[in-house]
DNA sequence: ATAAACCTTCCATTTAGATAGAAGGTCAAG
DNA sequence: CTTGACCTTCTATCTAAATGGAAGGTTTAT
């Protein structure tokens, strides 16, 4: 099996060395093996590993809830359940941000629109100040 | 004219007085006048600006931005201009944000619908895996 | 054999916006 | 006059996810 050094696990990922260490630091990568000299050396295992953790990322999954997923997998459980809550949390959060993001994107909008900025002389900014704040 | 402690001023906003420090510190609010004991106190100028700090808070704008509107105010400009151009900023960033939340929500919503999971046993995740990342 | 390009660890810094602890001085009410 | 609730500064911590620098060892290609 051929091995890796962390610069070519990183190239393959678009990921800094660093992000990789600190992968493992926080414990969502298993501790490297290493060479004679110290180096780090990757198998297949620990990129499928990344390969899912940065999966999971893209799900928007935070570092410390794609570990608790690896650490039922490492007990033997199947994780879904344990992802699925976190999906329903996350679509949950998603939904509250597109609300309250809506909504200001409204009054932003609103604010653009108004034209008597400059009766208000006693104001720091007629536009953040004439804003009726709900 | 009534003085004011940094307890008063802070229970008027409902913020932690080191709050008000550290605005203080980071230059949004101007240096405090000071008693003979050192405390700080207030006038009616801070409260207001204080309440121009909070409503563009509300408004989605950051403390460094605040920071560079009251600069403009300090050197006599209306701010609006530069204000207006925060804001259209904003809006373009909350646009960009909710199309991704959404298109987010809907991948997520589409794994939740998923029903044969236990078939693939070599992932560590088959919610997370299975997914086809765009 | 030597230089470039790696790798290691340790410690610190970044962003953003605060918040916490400690040690000590002050104010106000009873 | 004392007690509790303030206030001060200084330094450190928090979240989240990395990234940076320094000092030093290793590999690899020429």
């Amino acid at each position: 099996m051929k091995k890796f050094f962390i610069g070519d696990i990183a190239k393959r990922f678009g990921l800094n060395p660093r992000t990789i260490r600190y992968y493992e630091t926080i414990g969502i990568l298993p501790k490297a093996g290493r060479t004679e000299s110290g180096y780090r050396i990757y198998t297949n295992e620990t990129v499928e590993r990344l390969d899912f953790i940065i999966k999971a990322k893209t799900l928007g999954l935070k570092l410390n809830e794609i570990k608790e997923i690896l650490q039922l997998h490492e007990k033997g459980e199947v994780p879904c359940e344990c992802t699925k809550e976190f999906i329903r949390k996350k679509i949950s959060e998603i939904e509250d941000k597109i609300t309250s993001l809506t909504e200001l994107k409204i009054r932003l909008t609103e604010l653009l629109k108004l034209k008597k900025y400059k009766s208000i002389p006693q104001f720091i900014c007629p536009i953040i100040e004439s804003e009726k704040i709900s």
